[in-house]
DNA sequence: GCATAAGCGGTTATCGATAATCGTTGACGG
DNA sequence: CCGTCAACGATTATCGATAACCGCTTATGC
């Protein structure tokens, strides 16, 4: 039996690692009492923890029906662009203001992102990448701006979605697209900063629908994107939403 | 006892009525034995409207020490309008392609927004200035979007929002700010729809800062803005997320 | 006199058991 | 053969009780 501080809690990154290695595919079933025993704890605690997922968008439960893990569709995942495109234009015009205390992170950020593309290591990129952006919002210094974002689960996502560019179009310069954001900063042209980092997002969502669009003529029609593309699983400490 | 579906549904129900209603003030302590011997059932139900409570951002919890109503400050309720400017633009653009459909609500709910300002009824005008608003996200089509504009909770807060508005400032005509939004949606034009529902949701924006600076004159300062403003609560469906 | 520890009241976190509910299977009648 | 419905198995929703924990008060030792 595992105990350290809330059960609860444990459960929940143990169902969350589980879901992003594919243990767990989607549309599976999370049945609280097998769960439960499998982990050597009481109903309660994983009732809870799936409670939490269906917040973080992870799980769906209907009432009396149980819980499944949430299918991720395409239109799911080309839907989000816009939205982060409008949201992280926001946070790039705001961040200028506080971009001083933050551009060592940024840079550092983009380092690794380098390193990671050369070794094509997709797990370090991703979460280089997802590092990178969570530091422009930080930089926003608006709470209420970084909490919407986080709610869109973007980590999780973005895994799933470096995993299908890479393989699909490897000779993208991830890590260098970021650079126009910095300069940006550095001069400390909000507007610019805005529209850079717009223009970032939303070349991502370009290629993605390049990519779906592709697959489809060969591939089935409509095939859902499994978190189970993964091949590695994202800590659940860098999936959390804080 | 209550009992209709699900339990900790309607507890979730009944206590965030409470907390609107203002029976419940910021920094109130949610025990959850207290309230569970009050409304004659367990506390397992209550734990976990406490929990989606939580992640509604209603309620914060520390572990351990149990739940309270959280305190939105004033820094909060600005730092929402510039996310909601940009999401809204964002609807705003999109709904263009699907507003027929949605033409006769909107029209309708201005002219509900209209009678509940002469009316002086500012529970109903906040009820139907967030149809509006819902409305067009949802001609947008974007689900994303609109789950991520669900997850700012703006029902909760608009009530409020309007309350203080509408006792400082009760000349200003809210409904009728609504029609270039609609003219806008006729015309097709999609950028001019967007840059609309944009200036509209900062003007609200505006006339908020404003009202926080006067009133922090006389007034002392940073003073949270307590949902117990409210003198009457909205109807508990109006605040779910949906 | 002060720091530390033991005890206590109140509360949450977890447990194990039970009631309520759902989907399915299979008998029954048409 | 097909539709209806009752009973069953699986699973969730809820319960009542207990263990773990926090903050505070009071006792204890130096």
């Amino acid at each position: 039996m595992i105990q350290r501080v809330i059960l609860s809690e444990q459960v929940k990154e143990e169902l969350l690692d589980d879901i992003m290695a594919g243990r767990y595919k989607p549309g599976d079933r999370l049945v609280e009492s097998q769960i439960a025993k499998r982990m050597g704890i009481s109903q309660s605690p994983v009732r809870e923890a799936l409670r939490d997922m269906v917040a973080m968008r992870f799980v769906e439960v209907e009432p009396h029906k149980g819980a499944r893990v949430r299918r991720i569709d395409q239109r799911e995942v080309l839907e989000i662009y816009p939205v982060r495109a409008c949201l992280e234009e926001l946070a790039g015009q705001l961040a200028v203001a506080h971009a001083a205390d933050y551009l060592d992170d940024l840079e550092r950020a983009i380092d690794r992102m380098t390193k990671a593309f050369s070794a094509r290591d997709v797990r370090t990129l991703a979460h280089w990448d997802v590092v990178f952006h969570r530091t422009i919002l930080e930089a926003s210094g608006n709470q209420i701006l970084i909490e919407t974002w986080n709610s869109l689960m973007i980590e999780a996502r973005t895994f799933v979605t470096l995993n299908n560019l890479i393989s699909r179009a490897p000779e993208i310069d991830l890590a260098g697209r970021h650079y126009p954001i910095i300069e940006a900063l550095r001069d400390g042209d909000a507007v610019r900063c805005g529209q850079v980092m717009r223009l970032h997002v939303e070349e991502f969502g370009d290629v993605m629908r390049g990519i779906f669009h592709d697959q489809e003529a060969p591939d089935q029609t409509g095939e859902p994107i499994s978190m189970s593309d993964a091949d590695v699983a994202i800590a659940p400490t860098a999936a959390r939403a804080g």
